[in-house]
DNA sequence: TCCGGTCGCTGATACGAATCAGGAGACGGT
DNA sequence: ACCGTCTCCTGATTCGTATCAGCGACCGGA
């Protein structure tokens, strides 16, 4: 850092030197000149003093007086780059940035509201940060009602990704089609012959999974064929509730997430059944590179997401008017096929 | 956003429920309620009020009035979140995520300064978005010396992570220890017995290449042994120069970077020549998961780098005098020794 | 009775940018 | 000479919060 460290120029600053007034300025740097009057001459003399002095608008003072600062939002419940997630965030979070990008704003990723839990609020000593931001966009598995209630309430705009309801709030969200992808899977496999599919989920079931459970539904009931959902506790789930689950002559199996999918891999082969000569097997999430089995999944587009998410936010920002929630739904692929076969026998 | 946009509640208004005037609101919310000789009971009401309105701090007036944003910049000279470079930024953010969360810093990231060619400036139309920030960490291996130089001379606090220098300009960096842990593996194959080690590096060199190459200089002159420089041109490498190179009696090798070793390992490769029972192979850079032979490297404590490079950022920002740049160099770990082993014969 | 000293607050002001009403000066018409 | 109009700009005010100087009331001591 050589130099002296000057003070960060206002606007009064570069009024001075331009020989006008700060109210001059503004027009000028607002795009208002012309409208204003401000001559050719004039406008040129303030952004040479503006380049000079290396002039930027102080974020805080736009934003107080209600205007935007091209400044979006991107606030997790939790660590934004946590090493065991580190495909999570990532695909949401380059979607984001190319739609930045794209319509030339800059993001504030909230770092400062993390608490000694390690998770994050958006209330935090009575205040909104989030409110530096023209808008946010939310990300997180996780989730806190009575925050998002409020800040909806507040009229602060932002679109969370991931479908949530909160009752008594109208929440704009981006989510992946769970629903339409995983009835798709149960009429692929009524298709190829299998009369008895099976959903394997877990107990404490957020928005996202009761869409997977929607579609499963939707799905059996187009096909004419029977509900088998088994909800379980993943900490209890040994070979004899195989033996059961087995025993009613499933020939299919959905799966929650990839820890589901990892238990019943290692029941399945420890049983030496194969996958899918004996049975057929799609989880219903983006599994991981490692730790997971390679099973067919869904491919969650998780950078369409994030890019729709931004481009909502900014359709929000720029109708003054207090709009009506938006909600976008994104297809979901099916990734390869390797373990959808006929059914056995 | 559902319902009526009720306007946000202000001090003033929790001032006037409680029968106190807005400055005492304000010091019984900022924690200065004792010290400003306010008893008990008046702290409550203001508290109660604040329950029952709602009430929020409005960000933006507090950083107003404060000096600073509580906002640190993030900008690399290209794409933050390339998929080709997953790991490569990854690292660095999470490490910037985790010094800006213990002190309470949001993170800015810089998009919107991408040019049509996805190159991004610090400058643009002349003026230096950055400034939104309070002080900002420059990551890339690519850099724009004269915009280096020139924030520099403005004042701008800012980090560099990778030692940079710019002729003209005093530059604060965090960069990994790269000559000392060169020189450590090559006392370390002396060590072992080899006479002959060779250095492979590419021709347009850049900051960080230069200090492995000082590293290895260092370590060949404290071991006696002599210098075996080959700069090459990785489009232009072939059986050729592999017999070249091994004609000179080479026992061991120093690689730049994993592109050369990708290159060198494919031509011992097709030659039948193993590693390490050939050649003692290191590579000085981390070694991506794949798409790189799996040899000894170097572990670059890019974290740690990201976390120090805050930490240095905060320290200029806590110092109001124009403190000089400050350098800090973070030690580097060999990683693993499968493709180190003793000289052949 | 008057002075000095807390206690418990309040009024005024500053932060930096946006906005609006208005005003000085030039010029043309009568 | 006077009015109206147009051009080009300025002064004053606003946003919500933090902070500081200071003020009235009350109390104890002389």
């Amino acid at each position: 850092m050589a130099g002296v460290r000057r003070r960060v120029p206002r606007q009064a600053d570069v009024a001075r030197l331009a020989g006008v007034s700060q109210a001059t300025v503004s027009a000028v740097i607002n795009g208002r000149a012309r409208e204003s009057g401000i001559p050719e001459q004039t406008v040129r003399r303030v952004e040479d003093a503006v380049r000079q002095l290396g002039y930027v608008a102080n974020a805080a003072a736009r934003s107080l007086k209600g205007k935007g600062n091209r400044l979006i939002g991107v606030h997790s419940f939790e660590s934004m780059f946590p090493i065991d997630q580190l495909d999570f965030y990532h695909e949401f979070l380059t979607g984001i940035e190319q739609q930045a990008v794209a319509d030339g704003y800059d993001l504030v990723l909230f770092a400062s509201t993390e608490s000694a839990d390690g998770r994050r609020h958006i209330y935090r000593d009575g205040t909104n940060r989030l409110a530096l931001a023209d808008g946010s966009v939310l990300i997180g598995v996780e989730h806190n009602a009575s925050d998002l209630a409020r800040l909806a309430g507040e009229g602060y705009p932002f679109v969370h990704i991931g479908r949530r309801t909160v009752p008594g709030a109208d929440i704009s969200w981006v989510s992946a089609d769970y629903a339409t992808a995983t009835a798709d899977i149960v009429a692929r496999l009524a298709g190829l012959g299998h009369r008895r599919i099976g959903y394997i989920t877990c107990a404490d079931r957020v928005d996202v999974h009761l869409d997977k459970e929607a579609g499963y539904r939707t799905g059996c009931a187009a096909a004419g064929l029977p509900e088998l959902m088994y909800v379980i506790d993943p900490g209890h789930v040994d070979d004899a509730w195989l033996d059961a689950v087995l025993a009613t002559g499933l020939t299919a199996l959905l799966l929650e997430g990839a820890e589901i999918a990892t238990l019943v891999a290692a029941l399945l082969d420890a049983r030496g059944l194969t996958v899918p000569g004996d049975l057929s097997a799609v989880v219903l999430v983006n599994l991981p590179a490692v730790g997971a089995p390679r099973w067919s999944s869904l491919r969650i587009p998780r950078n369409e997401m994030g890019r729709v998410a931004v481009k909502l936010l900014i359709d929000l920002l720029a109708d003054p008017a207090p709009a009506p929630a938006r909600h976008v739904l994104l297809p979901c692929e099916q990734l390869d096929d390797i373990t959808i076969g006929p059914p056995k026998g």
